[in-house]
DNA sequence: AAAACACATGGTTAATTTACCAAATAACAT
DNA sequence: ATGTTATTTGGTAAATTAACCATGTGTTTT
């Protein structure tokens, strides 16, 4: 392979995992990731405790399968949205870690 | 606690995570993190292989600085990065199979 | 002290994202 | 068939982001 195109399928790769970050970069849609680790739920469900209109929650999930976060399955009237990758939310006790790191130090500023 | 006080924290927390999140999820930020996973670079190591403006480049260490994802020390002339919190890395091979898992339906697609 | 270097910051513009509303679709109930 | 419920889609305006250029700041080098 050449170098060139080496250094493409890298480029390809990161920007593919970054849109995957990015899909779960939103607090709605994050929100409704975490959700989903408790098994799969139909739309209505997660508009119930989602403060915004319903054209836009199914919007953040459309974000969300695109990336390939989540997959969806209709059934009668409804359509259910599961986690397509589970282990995509094992990552959140890291991503706490780096919070926590910043406010420690805010707090360590204040003396 | 309150009821609220408790979601109103939670909310916060969430919100507080997506930013972690949505920092990574650019391909240029991305990329530099992976980097700083072998050690710590200046800005201008970095920069040598981005083609991008300079202060574009500044701009996005300044997005991961903000997220606690990096820290940043001066030495002399040149500005040391490094990751804050390394797990934060740890996560790629599910982002990974993530994107494994859309590409191969894609292809099952196909036949 | 002046020039050179390594970064950061402010300003601007174009592109992207997000949210809402209205309208379309699809499945079930009557 | 018609109405109703669940969800998606198209359109649009406001907010955010990302890139560039020009300029500013701090640190060496001369």
């Amino acid at each position: 392979m050449k170098k060139n195109a080496q250094i493409e399928k890298e480029m390809a790769l990161i920007e593919a995992k970054a849109n995957v970050l990015k899909a779960l970069g939103h607090p709605t849609r994050l929100w409704m990731a975490e959700q989903l680790a408790n098994g799969e739920k139909c739309v209505c469900e997660l508009a119930e405790f989602i403060d915004a209109d319903f054209s836009t929650i199914s919007k953040h999930l459309s974000v969300l399968k695109q990336a390939g976060v989540v997959e969806d399955e209709k059934r009668g009237k409804q359509v259910y949205y599961r986690l397509k990758v589970p282990c995509i939310l094992k990552y959140m006790p890291c991503v706490e870690a780096v919070i926590k790191a910043s406010v420690k130090e805010q707090i360590d500023l204040l003396g």
